[in-house]
DNA sequence: GTAGCATTGTGTCATAACGACGCATTAACA
DNA sequence: TGTTAATGCGTCGTTATGACACAATGCTAC
């Protein structure tokens, strides 16, 4: 986590907040969240750039002292992308002592402006909760809060380095979701409404990062029986237009308890 | 994790780490362990009970200030187990803000003749981490601590009513531990060195609760290549003596890294 | 000892799933 | 209107799967 994003509430400032934190948030534990979209056939993801930090972040924050965790996963998701009933899925607790080095954040905060005692709250050790969201892309407002500079849609293969250990975070999610595909409608949440084959099956390749057989893939998607194939085409395109197809969430949902058989 | 679980250091007794917990411990965050073990062809579940509670629990503990949490569940499974070198998996964080009623805690305490005030550091609020554990059963010493009355196996389908929110903590891992049957290495760590083919059969069968065909079965562990059939058998039973097998670990974490494909 | 019995070892067969690939169709563009 | 390139739809051989038959073996009971 950034050690000052999402830590606002709507009546406090960043300056406030700094102050009053400890008396706000359960002491301890953080959570940070990669949130992923799906745009012109690339998986991006959300990261915001705080000002006084060199690298971007994954957007996080932490939590009230009477709010359930997941709780402030939805809000964190909520300031950031101004979507509320997002697909949220915690993944993994990092909790290494030595995640950060506080002290580079002293010199942050300085730099700044900001002066903090090396006994502030936002240097203790912090645990943090990693969770993983899929929105629609296309709905998202990506919103920076006012401690930010930028918070944008990165597209995945162009991910640099990450601040502290938010890559590995990164890495960890995309490696949950590689697992959690024929369990969970990723597809669904991650695609628009209507959605070309082509386009869902550019969605698999680039999760599972490897290439798979146009014609195979269609008969086996088909065979599931979880989509609906509607009877316009999605013209525009520079060749033959391609079908249209939503989601039939009965049998999809159905499908997946038991886990979308076979390969990939 | 159940409030005196595994929170002593081996230099200080449960009651001075009572009053020092604030000082040892990073706040708001605990854990709890589901060690599992496999034993006369049934699950078994490894639940303490402390003396001042009603229900058994899991066990549990806290995570020293400059410690790794992975290295706690490491340090409470050896605690508990005795064992070094568990396959341990961290598996989900339960961070409801009404997990528990601590108010019960200072009347169970009460019981036991210690007074703590309202403001105690056990009486906080904690988030707990989840670790669920593979242990072989044999190796195992189950280890109450000085404020426990018990440490003992448990068969998984006597378990009844768990201390706060334990049994939820229990079927999570279940569940997770079903959906990790083909990705990690989990018969090795919870059968013997050599086992039969009967025996790793029940073990899918229990932990994925559903029956499967004896000969389909074998055809496809062996079709994985993961297996090494050893000359011997295992005399005693009543009848046939089946043969011994042990895994390939070489061809077995080649294979999980694909993912057993397949069914089931 | 030996017959009975329950369990394990091994194999068969029809069916379904899968991987690789061919060819016709269609929308945009020149 | 022909060219191009992507999509729709189908084929074929191989492999995996589910259901089941039968022989082999080690204890037990007489």
């Amino acid at each position: 986590m950034s050690y000052f994003r999402g830590i606002m509430t709507p009546q406090k400032t960043f300056r406030e907040t700094l102050i009053d934190g400890e008396t706000l948030f359960q002491p301890s534990v953080s959570l940070d969240c990669v949130i992923f979209g799906f745009h012109e056939n690339e998986l991006k993801v959300l990261l915001v750039k705080a000002k006084a930090t060199d690298h971007w972040s994954l957007p996080g924050g932490f939590v009230f002292k009477e709010e359930d965790l997941e709780d402030a996963a939805i809000r964190v998701l909520k300031e950031r992308t101004g979507l509320n009933d997002i697909f949220l899925q915690q993944f993994h607790v990092f909790g290494s002592a030595k995640r950060s080095d506080w002290n580079v954040h002293r010199i942050n905060f300085k730099k700044d402006g900001i002066e903090i005692g090396p006994d502030h709250w936002l240097l203790k050790r912090f645990i943090t909760v990693g969770y993983y969201a899929l929105v629609e892309f296309a709905h998202v407002k990506p919103t920076p809060d006012t401690s930010s500079e930028a918070c944008s849609w990165w597209d995945l293969n162009e991910i640099g380095e990450l601040f502290m250990d938010h890559k590995q975070i990164l890495d960890k999610a995309l490696e949950t979701l590689r697992l959690q595909l024929n369990h969970l409608p990723i597809g669904y949440n991650l695609l628009p409404q209507k959605f070309t084959m082509p386009e869902l099956q550019k969605l698999y390749e680039t999760i599972l990062n490897i290439s798979l057989d146009r014609r195979n893939f269609q008969r086996r998607m088909t065979g599931f029986g979880i989509l609906k194939k509607l009877k316009e085409t999605r013209k525009g395109g520079a060749h033959r237009a391609p079908f249209l197809y939503t989601f039939d969430m009965r049998k999809y949902r159905k499908a997946l308890k038991q886990g979308l058989h076979g390969g990939w």
